[in-house]
DNA sequence: TTGCGTGTGAAAAACCGGTGAACACGCCTT
DNA sequence: AAGGCGTGTTCACCGGTTTTTCACACGCAA
């Protein structure tokens, strides 16, 4: 949940050398891009930064220190302002955040309460920022996208439920680690589990079926017993694109549990599930 | 741009009765809708509330202070928290704004400044939606101008009102992409979605019956069950197209990231049943 | 073989979203 | 001041979807 706060991109305006070199440390120890800019930056470079946030000392900007505000907070939104000084009244820190300054800081201050300032102001933006956190993974055949809480076989939708998908992707998350019941539970569910649910079982069932169904030749998801499971995609040994198995002649109860066998090979099982227009 | 800035629905936790006063006297002046809470306030109250913002002075909260706050952020998104003491080391105000307050202001304070903080808080959260992307963008026969705040089909007014002009774009600005309920409802509304509010849904079928009465061979916003809504330009079949791709087997949209799948149409995967070909 | 954990299918229950309509509120006109 | 109008909110109903539950078959380990 606060993962995103690493590498925020920081520009200092300010001309204060030994304030300056004590939070350009502390900074460096957070692993924070920043650099300092002198007053006359031109916005349209501010932009092409890429910045999360200014800290701008407004003493150090001389007399048109609101216009610069003011302009700044217009023309690049999205960008974090905060404004520190030495000394203001209360009259000067409304009129800074009222041109749109996101807080304002009196100086003395800690580095590591600019930091967590900054932070804050941040923090809100990035929950509403272009959600570039998640592009499509991709296992096997299977591409699992965040954004549109599905996955893919190809161009297929899977057409996974809500619930179903966030099994995959807690699974997929950790390939090849044996995830237990009561941890997948409380991940997903996010309660602890009632003794004697059964609901995992039947959500990995689905998931398999659906899985099974347009991606037959892979096999993802894995039972530990008396532990919970594991995604790993592993290929289907026998009957692969190229030597269907011969032996399908077999009426074979209803029972077709394994999902190894190709039993359903490709032709045999048209991936596709074209959603029906229920309209 | 400033005009939701306006009637702003704040709540204080407090017990500083001078405080409150001038305050309370200020806020009304200002119109915004404001209410005192006692400190024992469930998180669900907060929601339903449809507050912007919630002042809260950490010494009216008694010891478990730091946990209210820990609980309300993560409680109520959306939710601009800001933190009041009378003194605070460094230590403390950097926690409380690493567990999720967004400002923290220092008694004595100025009325002003507390509204101007607010202001800013709450500007900072609704800005960020904002993206200022102002000009006409064209989705299928659709046109939204932002700096009209309404949509066209070819030169045809479709006669938004404001919220769904922002629903509507909200949507459109990252088409092919779902969105959650929550999330529109916070970046249109303002605040958390109460649960089992239906406005969203309502707006997004004012805004079908608008759009489909305005341009009735496309269908733009979709369906995913139990996440939320996308925008995604595509032709109804079965009706006839001017110039764009009429087809829907094959040639898909440029767009790679959009879903086959639409409404509520995910029906299972028939695993071991040759699905039927709907096309 | 027994005992417990898991796979499976289907039915029941809970949930969700579409819809129409009533209601509330501010604004403008009369 | 009363009434109409445009907007936005809330409510109840309905049908479809999803999730949970259940009973039983099956399989793995002791």
């Amino acid at each position: 949940m606060t993962e995103q706060a690493r590498s925020i991109r920081l520009a200092v305006i300010d001309t204060d050398s030994a304030f300056l070199t004590v939070l350009e440390n502390r900074l460096d120890t957070a692993g924070w891009q920043h650099r300092v800019l002198s007053e006359g930056v031109p916005t349209e470079e501010l932009v092409s930064m890429k910045l999360n946030a200014l800290l701008i000392d407004l003493s150090a900007v001389g007399a048109d220190g609101w216009e610069f505000l003011e302009r700044v907070a217009g023309a690049v939104p999205g960008l974090g302002i905060l404004v520190c000084s030495a000394q203001s009244t209360v009259a000067q820190r409304v009129r800074g955040l009222r041109l749109g300054a996101d807080d304002w800081i009196t100086k003395p201050c800690h580095p590591e309460e600019v930091i967590a300032r900054v932070e804050a102001v941040v923090r809100r933006r990035k929950r509403a920022e272009v959600r570039l956190n998640a592009w499509p993974v991709l296992h096997a055949e299977l591409e699992i996208r965040s954004d549109q809480y599905q996955a893919f076989v190809g161009a297929q939708n899977v057409g996974l439920t809500r619930r179903e998908f966030e099994l995959l992707q807690l699974l997929a998350q950790v390939p090849g680690q044996v995830v237990e019941r009561e941890e997948i539970y409380q991940k997903v569910w996010g309660y602890a589990m009632a003794h004697g649910d059964r609901s995992v079982d039947v959500f990995i069932r689905k998931l398999r079926q659906k899985l099974h169904g347009h991606s037959p030749s892979w096999r993802y998801i894995h039972t530990h017993f008396g532990i919970g499971y594991r995604f790993d995609p592993e290929p289907v040994d026998g009957a692969e694109q190229v030597a269907p198995a011969p032996d399908r002649a077999e009426a074979r109860p209803p029972r077709s549990d394994e999902v190894p066998t190709d039993e359903a090979s490709v032709e045999e099982a048209p991936v596709d599930e074209v959603p029906v227009e229920t309209a």
